[in-house]
DNA sequence: ATAATATATTCAATAAATTGAATATTCCGG
DNA sequence: CCGGAATATTCAATTTATTGAATATATTAT
Protein backbone atom coordinates (compact mmCIF):
# COMPACT_ATOMS: atom_id res chain seq x y z
CA UNK A 1 0.00 0.00 0.00
CA UNK A 2 2.71 2.46 0.71
CA UNK A 3 6.43 3.05 1.01
CA UNK A 4 6.04 1.73 4.61
CA UNK A 5 5.24 -1.73 3.89
CA UNK A 6 9.27 -3.10 4.03
CA UNK A 7 9.05 -1.80 7.59
CA UNK A 8 6.15 -3.06 8.24
CA UNK A 9 7.33 -6.62 7.22
CA UNK A 10 9.95 -6.39 9.22
CA UNK A 11 8.20 -5.30 12.29
CA UNK A 12 5.64 -8.38 11.36
CA UNK A 13 8.78 -10.42 11.47
CA UNK A 14 9.61 -9.31 14.73
CA UNK A 15 6.07 -9.10 16.61
CA UNK A 16 6.06 -13.13 18.01
CA UNK A 17 7.48 -13.70 21.44
CA UNK A 18 8.45 -16.96 20.38
CA UNK A 19 10.47 -15.40 17.57
CA UNK A 20 12.37 -12.62 19.65
CA UNK A 21 12.96 -15.65 22.12
CA UNK A 22 14.62 -17.61 18.81
CA UNK A 23 16.36 -14.29 17.93
CA UNK A 24 17.69 -14.13 21.45
CA UNK A 25 18.86 -17.47 21.61
CA UNK A 26 21.13 -16.93 18.42
CA UNK A 27 22.65 -13.50 19.81
CA UNK A 28 25.88 -14.91 20.71
CA UNK A 29 26.00 -17.17 17.33
CA UNK A 30 24.63 -19.93 15.53
CA UNK A 31 22.84 -22.38 16.90
CA UNK A 32 20.90 -25.38 15.99
CA UNK A 33 17.32 -25.95 15.63
CA UNK A 34 17.60 -28.30 18.35
CA UNK A 35 19.32 -26.28 20.51
CA UNK A 36 16.09 -24.10 19.85
CA UNK A 37 13.93 -26.38 20.62
CA UNK A 38 15.49 -27.42 23.81
CA UNK A 39 15.86 -23.56 24.97
CA UNK A 40 12.30 -22.77 23.93
CA UNK A 41 10.90 -26.34 25.00
CA UNK A 42 8.34 -26.60 22.11
CA UNK A 43 8.10 -28.77 19.01
CA UNK A 44 10.39 -29.18 16.57
CA UNK A 45 8.21 -28.58 14.06
CA UNK A 46 6.72 -25.22 15.89
CA UNK A 47 10.31 -23.44 16.30
CA UNK A 48 10.93 -24.92 12.51
CA UNK A 49 7.55 -22.42 11.20
CA UNK A 50 8.83 -19.83 13.29
CA UNK A 51 12.26 -20.06 12.15
CA UNK A 52 10.76 -19.93 8.29
CA UNK A 53 9.51 -16.50 9.10
CA UNK A 54 12.37 -15.24 10.34
CA UNK A 55 14.07 -16.66 6.89
CA UNK A 56 11.63 -15.47 4.67
CA UNK A 57 12.16 -11.77 6.48
CA UNK A 58 15.97 -11.83 5.77
CA UNK A 59 16.65 -11.90 9.27
CA UNK A 60 18.66 -15.42 9.46
CA UNK A 61 20.19 -18.02 7.15
CA UNK A 62 20.99 -21.67 7.97
CA UNK A 63 23.75 -23.18 7.35
CA UNK A 64 23.72 -27.60 7.03
CA UNK A 65 26.71 -29.71 9.13
CA UNK A 66 25.79 -32.80 8.61
CA UNK A 67 22.30 -34.15 10.00
CA UNK A 68 22.46 -30.59 12.03
CA UNK A 69 21.01 -27.18 10.57
CA UNK A 70 22.54 -24.65 12.53
CA UNK A 71 20.62 -20.84 11.74
CA UNK A 72 22.68 -17.61 12.53
CA UNK A 73 21.58 -13.88 12.20
CA UNK A 74 22.64 -12.08 9.19
CA UNK A 75 21.27 -8.91 10.29
CA UNK A 76 22.79 -8.51 13.64
CA UNK A 77 21.70 -4.73 13.33
CA UNK A 78 18.03 -6.30 13.89
CA UNK A 79 19.65 -6.61 17.82
CA UNK A 80 19.67 -2.72 17.74
CA UNK A 81 16.05 -2.83 17.02
CA UNK A 82 15.00 -5.44 19.79
CA UNK A 83 16.65 -4.20 22.29
CA UNK A 84 15.35 -0.68 22.13
CA UNK A 85 11.94 -2.21 21.65
CA UNK A 86 12.23 -3.81 24.88
CA UNK A 87 13.37 -1.12 26.95
CA UNK A 88 10.77 1.32 24.86
CA UNK A 89 8.20 -1.24 26.54
CA UNK A 90 9.41 -1.59 29.80
CA UNK A 91 10.56 -5.13 29.25
CA UNK A 92 12.13 -6.70 32.54
CA UNK A 93 15.94 -7.20 31.72
CA UNK A 94 16.14 -10.19 29.07
CA UNK A 95 17.96 -12.61 30.39
CA UNK A 96 18.30 -15.91 28.32
CA UNK A 97 20.20 -18.97 29.74
CA UNK A 98 23.24 -18.98 27.23
CA UNK A 99 24.64 -22.22 28.73
CA UNK A 100 24.45 -25.44 27.86
CA UNK A 101 21.23 -26.71 27.95
CA UNK A 102 20.22 -29.97 30.31
CA UNK A 103 17.99 -32.02 27.59
CA UNK A 104 19.83 -30.82 24.55
CA UNK A 105 21.86 -33.40 22.49
CA UNK A 106 23.56 -30.19 20.50
CA UNK A 107 27.60 -30.53 20.16
CA UNK A 108 27.35 -26.94 21.60
CA UNK A 109 25.16 -28.44 24.95
CA UNK A 110 27.67 -31.64 24.98
CA UNK A 111 30.88 -29.80 24.94
CA UNK A 112 32.53 -27.45 27.15
CA UNK A 113 34.38 -24.66 26.83
CA UNK A 114 37.58 -22.88 28.28
CA UNK A 115 40.04 -20.39 27.38
CA UNK A 116 38.74 -20.79 23.37
CA UNK A 117 38.86 -24.88 23.93
CA UNK A 118 35.76 -26.88 23.41
CA UNK A 119 36.45 -29.98 24.77
CA UNK A 120 33.86 -33.01 25.38
CA UNK A 121 32.25 -33.34 28.42
CA UNK A 122 32.84 -36.99 30.56
CA UNK A 123 30.31 -38.44 31.30
CA UNK B 1 3.93 -16.32 27.31
CA UNK B 2 7.46 -14.96 27.88
CA UNK B 3 9.58 -12.00 29.13
CA UNK B 4 9.35 -11.13 25.11
CA UNK B 5 5.58 -10.24 25.32
CA UNK B 6 5.79 -6.67 25.70
CA UNK B 7 8.45 -6.04 22.79
CA UNK B 8 6.13 -8.36 20.44
CA UNK B 9 3.56 -6.10 21.45
CA UNK B 10 4.95 -3.23 20.43
CA UNK B 11 6.09 -4.40 17.20
CA UNK B 12 2.55 -5.48 16.78
CA UNK B 13 1.07 -2.02 16.74
CA UNK B 14 4.24 -1.22 14.43
CA UNK B 15 3.48 -3.84 12.18
CA UNK B 16 0.67 -2.03 9.64
CA UNK B 17 1.41 -0.02 6.85
CA UNK B 18 -1.20 2.49 7.60
CA UNK B 19 -0.27 3.14 11.50
CA UNK B 20 3.42 3.62 10.45
CA UNK B 21 2.09 6.19 8.04
CA UNK B 22 -0.19 7.86 10.69
CA UNK B 23 2.91 7.72 13.16
CA UNK B 24 4.67 9.38 10.40
CA UNK B 25 2.20 12.03 10.05
CA UNK B 26 1.78 12.71 13.70
CA UNK B 27 5.77 12.90 13.59
CA UNK B 28 6.08 17.12 14.07
CA UNK B 29 3.26 17.26 15.98
CA UNK B 30 -0.46 16.59 16.96
CA UNK B 31 -2.77 16.32 14.38
CA UNK B 32 -6.79 16.16 14.23
CA UNK B 33 -8.52 12.85 13.07
CA UNK B 34 -9.74 14.40 9.91
CA UNK B 35 -6.08 16.06 9.01
CA UNK B 36 -5.26 11.93 9.57
CA UNK B 37 -7.80 11.44 7.21
CA UNK B 38 -7.09 13.84 4.46
CA UNK B 39 -3.44 12.56 4.07
CA UNK B 40 -4.12 8.88 4.41
CA UNK B 41 -6.98 9.12 2.09
CA UNK B 42 -9.17 6.80 3.73
CA UNK B 43 -12.50 6.38 5.52
CA UNK B 44 -12.53 8.13 8.89
CA UNK B 45 -13.24 4.69 10.68
CA UNK B 46 -10.43 3.05 9.30
CA UNK B 47 -8.41 5.10 10.76
CA UNK B 48 -10.46 5.95 13.73
CA UNK B 49 -9.43 1.62 14.40
CA UNK B 50 -5.77 2.11 13.92
CA UNK B 51 -5.93 5.02 15.89
CA UNK B 52 -7.26 2.75 18.74
CA UNK B 53 -4.59 0.05 18.33
CA UNK B 54 -1.99 2.75 18.80
CA UNK B 55 -3.46 4.45 22.11
CA UNK B 56 -3.59 0.85 23.27
CA UNK B 57 -0.18 0.18 22.35
CA UNK B 58 0.30 3.57 24.89
CA UNK B 59 2.16 4.94 22.10
CA UNK B 60 -0.51 7.53 21.05
CA UNK B 61 -3.05 10.49 23.14
CA UNK B 62 -6.04 12.01 22.32
CA UNK B 63 -6.68 15.68 23.19
CA UNK B 64 -10.15 17.23 22.30
CA UNK B 65 -10.75 20.59 21.51
CA UNK B 66 -13.87 21.31 20.71
CA UNK B 67 -15.45 19.28 18.30
CA UNK B 68 -11.92 17.86 16.78
CA UNK B 69 -9.85 15.69 18.81
CA UNK B 70 -5.96 16.10 18.41
CA UNK B 71 -3.54 13.18 18.61
CA UNK B 72 -0.51 12.97 19.26
CA UNK B 73 3.00 10.53 19.68
CA UNK B 74 3.58 10.12 23.51
CA UNK B 75 6.84 8.23 22.83
CA UNK B 76 8.79 9.89 20.56
CA UNK B 77 11.30 7.01 21.19
CA UNK B 78 9.14 5.08 18.32
CA UNK B 79 10.55 7.09 15.67
CA UNK B 80 14.07 5.83 16.93
CA UNK B 81 12.58 2.00 16.00
CA UNK B 82 10.88 3.37 12.97
CA UNK B 83 13.45 5.29 11.96
CA UNK B 84 15.72 2.60 12.38
CA UNK B 85 13.38 0.12 11.13
CA UNK B 86 13.19 1.66 7.54
CA UNK B 87 16.75 2.13 7.20
CA UNK B 88 17.11 -1.63 7.99
CA UNK B 89 14.33 -2.75 5.88
CA UNK B 90 15.88 -1.02 2.68
CA UNK B 91 12.52 1.01 2.20
CA UNK B 92 13.15 4.32 0.41
CA UNK B 93 13.46 7.70 2.36
CA UNK B 94 10.14 8.27 3.58
CA UNK B 95 8.61 11.36 2.37
CA UNK B 96 5.40 12.33 3.70
CA UNK B 97 3.58 15.47 2.76
CA UNK B 98 3.80 17.81 6.18
CA UNK B 99 2.23 20.62 3.85
CA UNK B 100 -1.19 21.53 4.64
CA UNK B 101 -3.46 19.02 2.36
CA UNK B 102 -6.17 20.21 -0.42
CA UNK B 103 -8.70 18.67 0.92
CA UNK B 104 -8.44 18.84 4.85
CA UNK B 105 -10.97 20.88 6.74
CA UNK B 106 -9.26 21.10 9.67
CA UNK B 107 -7.44 24.16 11.20
CA UNK B 108 -3.60 23.53 10.28
CA UNK B 109 -4.81 22.99 6.83
CA UNK B 110 -6.57 26.02 6.68
CA UNK B 111 -4.03 28.67 8.43
CA UNK B 112 -0.38 29.63 7.42
CA UNK B 113 2.39 29.63 9.65
CA UNK B 114 5.11 32.04 8.86
CA UNK B 115 7.43 32.86 11.49
CA UNK B 116 5.66 30.92 14.30
CA UNK B 117 2.72 33.39 13.46
CA UNK B 118 -0.17 31.28 12.56
CA UNK B 119 -2.75 32.98 10.62
CA UNK B 120 -5.85 32.10 8.43
CA UNK B 121 -6.05 32.20 4.84
CA UNK B 122 -7.82 34.51 2.87
CA UNK B 123 -10.41 32.77 0.78
C1' DA C 1 -34.29 21.24 20.46
C1' DT C 2 -32.45 20.16 15.83
C1' DA C 3 -29.15 19.57 12.41
C1' DA C 4 -24.56 19.10 11.01
C1' DT C 5 -19.80 17.91 11.86
C1' DA C 6 -16.09 15.17 13.93
C1' DT C 7 -14.97 11.06 15.85
C1' DA C 8 -15.61 6.44 18.17
C1' DT C 9 -17.55 2.02 18.56
C1' DT C 10 -19.82 -2.14 17.12
C1' DC C 11 -20.69 -5.70 13.97
C1' DA C 12 -19.86 -8.79 10.37
C1' DA C 13 -17.11 -10.61 6.55
C1' DT C 14 -12.79 -11.73 5.06
C1' DA C 15 -7.95 -12.54 5.34
C1' DA C 16 -3.97 -13.76 7.75
C1' DA C 17 -1.33 -15.68 11.67
C1' DT C 18 -0.87 -19.26 15.04
C1' DT C 19 -0.57 -23.82 16.31
C1' DG C 20 -0.68 -28.89 16.38
C1' DA C 21 -0.63 -33.10 13.80
C1' DA C 22 0.91 -35.65 10.11
C1' DT C 23 4.11 -36.35 6.63
C1' DA C 24 8.26 -35.57 3.85
C1' DT C 25 13.16 -34.84 3.31
C1' DT C 26 17.96 -35.15 4.26
C1' DC C 27 21.71 -37.12 6.39
C1' DC C 28 24.16 -40.61 9.05
C1' DG C 29 25.37 -45.22 10.69
C1' DG C 30 25.14 -50.08 10.06
C1' DC D 1 19.83 -50.31 1.10
C1' DC D 2 17.53 -49.68 5.77
C1' DG D 3 16.51 -47.48 10.14
C1' DG D 4 16.88 -43.58 12.92
C1' DA D 5 17.77 -38.75 13.90
C1' DA D 6 17.26 -33.84 12.61
C1' DT D 7 14.67 -30.74 10.26
C1' DA D 8 11.17 -28.93 6.86
C1' DT D 9 6.79 -28.79 4.82
C1' DT D 10 1.89 -29.43 4.39
C1' DC D 11 -2.61 -29.47 6.12
C1' DA D 12 -6.35 -28.30 8.96
C1' DA D 13 -8.35 -26.05 13.02
C1' DT D 14 -8.41 -22.14 15.66
C1' DT D 15 -7.58 -17.58 16.74
C1' DT D 16 -6.61 -12.94 15.64
C1' DA D 17 -6.25 -8.91 12.53
C1' DT D 18 -8.11 -6.26 8.84
C1' DT D 19 -11.58 -3.82 6.70
C1' DG D 20 -16.06 -1.90 5.42
C1' DA D 21 -20.65 -0.75 6.83
C1' DA D 22 -23.68 0.80 10.14
C1' DT D 23 -24.49 3.14 14.22
C1' DA D 24 -23.43 5.85 18.37
C1' DT D 25 -21.56 9.88 20.82
C1' DA D 26 -20.05 14.48 21.52
C1' DT D 27 -19.80 19.19 19.97
C1' DT D 28 -21.10 23.25 17.54
C1' DA D 29 -24.24 26.15 15.07
C1' DT D 30 -28.91 27.45 14.17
Amino acid sequence: MTTFDPSAKLFKALMHPSRLLILETLRDGEQCVCHLEAVLGCRQAYISQHLMVLREAGLVEDRREGARIFYRVIKPEVYDLVDYASKLSGAPPIHVSREKVADCPCPKCNSTVKDGVVRELEG
